[in-house]
DNA sequence: CGGTGCGTTATTTTT
DNA sequence: TAACGCACCG
């Protein structure tokens, strides 16, 4: 059996396989076969290894991923395998910490705050202690506390370090943040790592515990860890020593969410003992592709050396396109794609856009629903973040968790009840004298004689809805649960008076969310399963409790949805073209894969340009949109784009000038020319709301472009405008035989000319 | 208390 | 473009 599972493996993928004591290194690059090597590595462990499945903890980013590996593995191994734990950080420390959170002063019945939520509170905190909200934007705040959080550094660490006045303001505000999440007994997903490192620390018997039952832990995505994590890996792996970690440093792209590279680059230095193994073929892409992102990521410095080969033949040529604008870029990849299906014989599923940020998406979905293409977004605007399914949510925590203020403030006047801030105000700050939760708080209010009578009964009426809910907890399934919040609250009548399309959306979002409950329960109530009696960690699959609908029910799955995202409930098996940043695009691969604005300023970001660190990790971000291709890429850029209401010129991305030209084929000679001919795009829309007529296009294909003008202006001249005044050129680029200018003004922004008919003259 | 309208501002986001 | 915060008014 545990030679079979060799079998098939190319030998450095063997070796890992194979080496199943101490601590291990791979360094899996794209597409070189990694999820294939970390579950035959599960099942080898318990095949050949006789390592017991209880013992074995497979940590991941993602829901996907683990939902991947434990399939994989069940596959493998057999029915043994559903003993093997497989999870995310995150649920793996919600677990732990729904057991033994209490010894911290915590209840089991903590919540876990999600993004929009951590905004919130911090936008109060800061309103409260009176921050300036133009020198401190909250999004940057919440960014300061999740990044001392991911160094594990807490309140009073971070105000003893706290040097200039910015950072001892930010220690107010995280004080503030921390104090409402422990007295609403919440979490942030910060918190599920950082406090359960606390617990660890704190109490030594609970990490004992897992130390002794997890033997053998292997880590994915190892580059992506952060310190917290790392803590965490490192004080469960330091009994044994067993720790594989997988991991491909050029693929690290969350260091600006605290991901800590050197967590990959330093292992050897952590683990002296460790073995190292590279896995450097590539089972994926064509050798012209990996010739492209091997040619990118060279120019970066800081990274393990290693080079990607493949026994695939070179393939189609990147095909480059350079497009006029966002508009043209759209219809380009549309058509692209109309011609493939049918000459390639291609479905929509074989195809990928991908782009630097979401609102890059809207251009080209409009042309894909104008051509009736059927495609799926990923990311963007998420189920769990719409509003109607936030109310509800907070409505079930609220239930579940009296204590959960974030929550009750959400509700407490949605729908409508007359429950205004300054009643709010009065609730909270009674709440806050006592150090008590808001709910406290709001029944005192309801009873002070300082309220009007009318706010009074408001407060009363909400207490007393609320009170005809809270029993349904264990008593009812969750789904029941929901529809009596939507019937009691007239949370449903309220929308369905409303008679738009906008409130119909909502209500069939909230059918949806009903669904949602029930696919739980029939889940759950499927009976236990293998749960042994003696301890209800030993559940495999990620599952709280186990058992038809319980006491527990509606906290499991709380945490379920708490602790899921939009990707793993996308259905990546349909027929349809896939749009999604390349983030997002991470660990998924495409038989043909379009990178859309290729442009310096959307990619590399303007703000990454001048920061070294900043346009390694932009270019890793390239590397691994390239990789995710198989056996097609475009390359596409628009000399134009209108992002966020005004239009903007910007140089091809200096990624694409780092791929040798012998990879790279005009897409646009290559075919798209002789079909349509070129197109008249007449107006160019410049910052500043000028707007500038270039002359219709006569050109045909094989006409030499004009150099006319070529050779008068250069990057970096100083140039006066008679419009303008002086300013610096700061590119000059060719489009359609005719040369244009970005030229920089101070205080004025970048604006684009022509240079043929703009009244510039040099400087000197 | 709650609705309207204006001005400001703008990555990426595994959980 | 679009979402959100803030100020103002009924």
């Amino acid at each position: 059996m545990g030679a079979d599972l060799l079998c098939g493996l190319n030998p450095p993928q063997r070796e890992a396989v194979a080496c199943t004591n101490g601590p291990l290194l791979i360094l899996a690059g794209a597409g070189s076969g990694k999820t294939r090597v970390l579950t035959h590595r599960v099942a080898y462990l318990i095949a050949h290894a006789e390592v017991p499945p209880f013992g074995i903890l497979a940590m991941t980013f993602t829901n996907k991923a683990a939902a991947e590996m434990k399939s994989r593995v069940a596959t493998l191994a057999g029915s043994e395998a559903r003993w093997v734990w497989v999870s995310t950080f995150h649920s793996l420390c919600a677990r732990i910490l729904r057991e033994d959170i209490e010894a911290l002063g915590y209840k089991r019945s903590f919540t876990i705050l999600d993004e929009s939520d951590q905004t919130t509170v911090v936008k109060r905190c800061m309103k409260e202690l009176n921050v300036s909200g133009d020198m401190f934007k909250p999004p940057s705040v919440l960014a300061a506390i999740g990044s001392a959080k991911n160094e594990l550094t807490d309140v009073d660490d971070f105000r003893e370090n706290a040097r200039d006045v910015r950072r001892r303001t930010i220690a107010q505000v995280y004080e503030a943040y921390q104090r409402t999440l422990v007295t609403g007994n919440a979490l942030d997903f910060d918190d599920l790592i950082m406090v359960a490192v606390r617990l660890f620390r704190e109490r030594p018997e609970v990490l004992e515990k897992y130390r002794n039952r997890f033997t053998h832990i292997m880590v994915d995505e190892y580059q992506d860890t952060n310190h917290a994590q790392y803590m965490l890996v490192k004080m469960l792996a330091a009994r044994t020593r067993n720790l594989c970690v997988v991991g491909d440093d050029d693929q690290s792209i969350y260091e600006w969410r605290g991901a800590d590279i050197r967590n990959i680059l330093e292992f050897e230095r952590d683990y002296p003992e460790a073995r190292v193994v590279k896995l450097e073929q590539n089972y994926r892409s064509t050798q012209t592709i990996l010739d492209a992102a091997n040619h990118v990521i060279a120019n970066n410095r800081d990274r393990k050396s290693k080079s990607l080969w493949t026994a695939r033949e070179s393939g189609a040529k990147i095909a480059l396109y350079n497009a006029d604008t966002e508009k043209d870029e759209a219809r380009f990849i549309a058509d692209e794609l109309d011609r493939l299906i049918v000459a390639e014989k291609r479905c929509y599923g074989d195809f990928a856009v991908l782009y630097r940020m979401n609102a890059q998406s809207r251009a080209i979905e409009e042309v894909l629903v104008s051509r009736g293409i059927p495609y799926r977004i990923v990311g963007g605007l998420k189920f769990y973040e719409r509003r109607e399914i936030k109310d509800m949510l907070a409505y079930l925590r609220v239930i579940e968790n009296p204590e959960d203020s974030v929550s009750l403030e959400r509700i407490i006047n949605v729908p409508r009840r007359g429950i205004g801030d300054s009643t709010l105000a009065a609730a909270r700050s009674l709440a806050q004298e006592k150090g008590l939760p808001l709910l406290a708080g709001v029944q005192m209010a309801a009873e002070s004689m300082e309220l009007a009578a009318r706010a009074r009964n408001a407060l009363a009426d909400f207490l007393a809805t609320m009170g005809r809910l809270q029993p349904l907890r264990g008593e009812r399934t969750v789904s029941q649960i929901v529809r009596a919040v939507l019937d009691e609250t007239g949370y449903l009548t309220d929308l369905e008076r409303e008679q738009t399309i906008e409130a119909e959306g909502r209500i069939e979002n909230l059918k949806e969310f009903i669904t949602v409950t029930q696919e739980f329960e029939s889940r759950h109530s499927e009976g236990p399963l293998d749960a042994p009696s003696d301890t209800p960690l030993d559940v495999p699959g990620g599952r709280l409790q186990v058992g038809a609908s319980g006491p527990n029910d509606l906290a499991a799955f709380l945490e379920e949805v708490s602790l899921l995202t939009d990707l793993d409930r996308a259905d990546l098996s349909a027929d349809q073209v896939t749009l999604m940043t390349m983030h997002s695009a991470k660990g998924l691969e495409f038989p043909v894969v379009f990178i859309a604005g290729m442009e310096e300023n959307v990619f590399p970001l303007a703000r990454s340009a001048y920061d070294p660190a900043a346009l390694e990790e932009e270019r890793r971000l390239c590397y691994v949109g390239i990789t995710r291709a198989k056996d097609r890429l475009y390359l596409v850029h628009a000399f134009t784009r209108a992002i966020f209401g005004s239009s903007t010129a910007n140089p091809v991305s200096r990624f694409v000038e780092e791929i040798p030209g012998h990879l790279l084929v005009d897409a646009f000679a290559e075919r798209y020319a002789a079909r349509h001919g070129w197109r008249d795009e007449t107006r160019v829309t410049v910052p500043g709301q000028v707007k500038m007529e270039a002359p219709a296009r006569v050109k045909t294909v094989g006409t030499e472009p004009s150099k006319q003008g070529a050779s008068e202006f250069a990057a970096g001249d100083k140039v006066r405008h008679a419009k303008f005044g002086e300013g610096t050129v700061v590119s000059v680029n060719q489009r359609a035989g005719e040369w244009f200018a970005s030229i920089a003004f101070p205080g004025g922004g970048i604006k684009q000319f022509l240079l043929s008919l703009a009244p510039i003259e040099k400087v000197h």
